[in-house]
DNA sequence: CATGAATGAGACTTCATTCAT
DNA sequence: AATGAATGAAGTCTCATTCAT
């Protein structure tokens, strides 16, 4: 019996270690090709395996980006989700936010982006990031909703401002991130704790206003 | 010669009619099916318009959306770029910018949106995105600028803070111009002026702060 | 005007031409290699052409067969229904059908097997070759009730025989027509003539009885 | 060597076991997809054993077919063969062998018709249906020279008049007992008597006539 | 013997591009 | 210039078969 538990535990790791294997040969290539150039033979050579391997994990390039995409959710989850104490002051928590999501971007961008890229042209990715940018949005306009009850950022709708604060991280982490964003352009050396701080600051200052402040 | 010129004219007439048919079908198609899931075929059955036509006009699919791109370009410089006068309130000015930006939008956002997935997968898309964004952070880097003569978010470089501003401004937009965005999550009848109105808001919050205002 | 017309009809021509010739192909193809072995590649070949012409006039191997089945219905109609003269003695009826439908076979009888074969394994094409089955039924038990009028056959159910009757013809044909049927068995030259002559005889003689002719 | 004995036997066991689980699994699954459609690790999965245990007993799905038709054919043979009196009246002789015919198809119909689907596509499955079928032409053609030789059925050749009937019998069986043959049509409750009964008149009818008899 | 992951040949299908009319 | 049939490279996916455990 134990040497069939040995068996047992000896396949199942070999099985796990091949998926193992595309997973991880597949997120390079997503990274080096983008979704839509990413061919099934690439990721399948990548991971030194045969084309046939692939299918025994995935059915189609879809489902193994939903089981990216999994683990990606998972990441950011873990990063923010935690610790992220409403008894904090709301602008320190949203510098913990911003910096979990940098963090998780920072790993698997490749994995977002190709999710991003399939949404553009397939509904269910489509609904699948709607779903995640929703809950970036919902954890965002509760942090909204406390600085306006401190007074701050009156008059406007907390989810629409939550929208836009989302799509201000997102869209700096892509483009700071993924292939060669912004950062050739600025032609200098700014490493990535200034970048997020400047970010952080304009998160928190997005928020932090009042009417009645002079210029 | 009086017959020749008006040959002529007609014959380019007819040519650019033919061309601009297969521009506008493409326009269409674009937005209906995204980059990557519009083929030449669909485009010049849209234009009403033999296969080998589109050839008559266009090498590739990537010539094509070069033209489209380039009508884009000039449109958000129609928009934004000449008047803008620098002797305004920057933030003032910063309202207008993010007005007409909605704008172009609105109008060309299925191009817009087709260079960018196009840039996702093509080295010389990526080229032009990177030029058509250097663009816009050159001219918000201006306002920042200024700002900061006036005392205002002070301690971050103005390069990397319009990286975030023209972030927020175009991925905003994005999210609620193209296909279902956040609007459906919100799954509230909010109206364009209010979008833009706190997209404006936020704008100005995030670089008009002060290191010492109290919370 | 005529110019226009005779290029329209030199190119629909070309196209009908090509259409024939992958249809001319396909039934050679399905003679030798059966519905299951034909493929595509191997019909475009046999017609001379590329791949993707096959596909500019079939979406598939099942549409090509569903237009080859028609033209075959149509034969059968062609050479069995015009001339049935009901008003004829049954019996004599039967005799041209028999015939007819062994004339149809030898022509199209590669057709028709693959309809068969394709039956097998898609739920469409069963329902086709019940239709096709239907029809011959239908005929054929309006002779068994005119037989039944005249007291031959009494006390079976006319479609119950009719069914009988059409697996008869169908098969007998199929052994004959087909690759290597019986006749090889047989090993002995018989020819068509004999082999209908005692089919008729045998499809009349099975509804030609009555219950108290003495043995 | 009682103990070698006893465990030879209860390997041969043990072997004959998983032999008979994947032959049994194997006509489930080709009375549910048919011959094509029945993929090696569907029979395998049926039959509750690994992939690999099925090349461990079949060289292919053709080895395995050739073993059930084996066990088909025995089973015709039983039925029918042995002990057929040829003393009987041929007629009542005959209507035994479709009796028997039609209990065997009923039982082992899938197979039959495996073999027959195998037989269009393989010639040598085209081999063995022809054998079989030779087996029953040679049967059905002793009753035939006897009927000649009471009188009925002249000028017919014995051979071609017994290939006929084997049609009429196989053909109708099969198309009463696969899947939806022509019962549906019918859209009637007959039963299978009624179907065997007029099958067996009509199987006499075809050859108990004589040239003189008045319409 | 039993297992089932790994393999890769082979079939299908799409679509950008060409070219003769 | 306009047309659209013809083309075939390239990618997807299936499944029989092998082989190491």
């Amino acid at each position: 019996m134990a040497i069939e538990q040995a068996g047992r535990f000896r396949e199942s790791t070999k099985r796990s270690k091949t998926e193992a294997a595309i997973k991880a040969a597949a997120r390079r290539v997503l990274a080096r090709d983008g979704y839509h150039n990413a061919k099934i033979s690439d990721i399948a050579e990548e991971a030194g395996k045969a084309i046939g391997s692939f299918y025994q994990y995935f059915r189609n390039k879809e489902e193994l980006l939903l089981a990216l995409a999994e683990e990606f959710r998972i990441a950011v989850q873990d990063n923010i989700g935690a610790p992220s104490g409403i008894e904090l002051d709301p602008f320190d928590n949203l510098r913990g936010v911003v910096r979990a999501f940098w963090r998780a971007y920072r790993e698997h961008g490749a994995v977002a982006v190709a999710v991003f890229q399939a949404a553009m042209v397939n509904e269910s990715f489509a609904d699948m990031w709607r779903q995640i940018r929703a809950q970036g949005i919902r954890i965002a306009s509760l942090r909204i909703r406390l600085a306006q009850r401190r007074g701050y950022c009156q008059g406007v709708d907390p989810e629409v401002a939550s929208s836009v604060l989302c799509s201000m991280v997102e869209f700096s982490c892509y483009n700071w991130v993924v292939a060669n964003g912004d950062l050739e352009l600025l032609n200098r050396n700014i490493d990535d704790s200034e970048l997020v701080e400047t970010l952080t600051k304009m998160v928190v200052g997005a928020i932090r206003w009042r009417e009645d402040a002079g210029h």
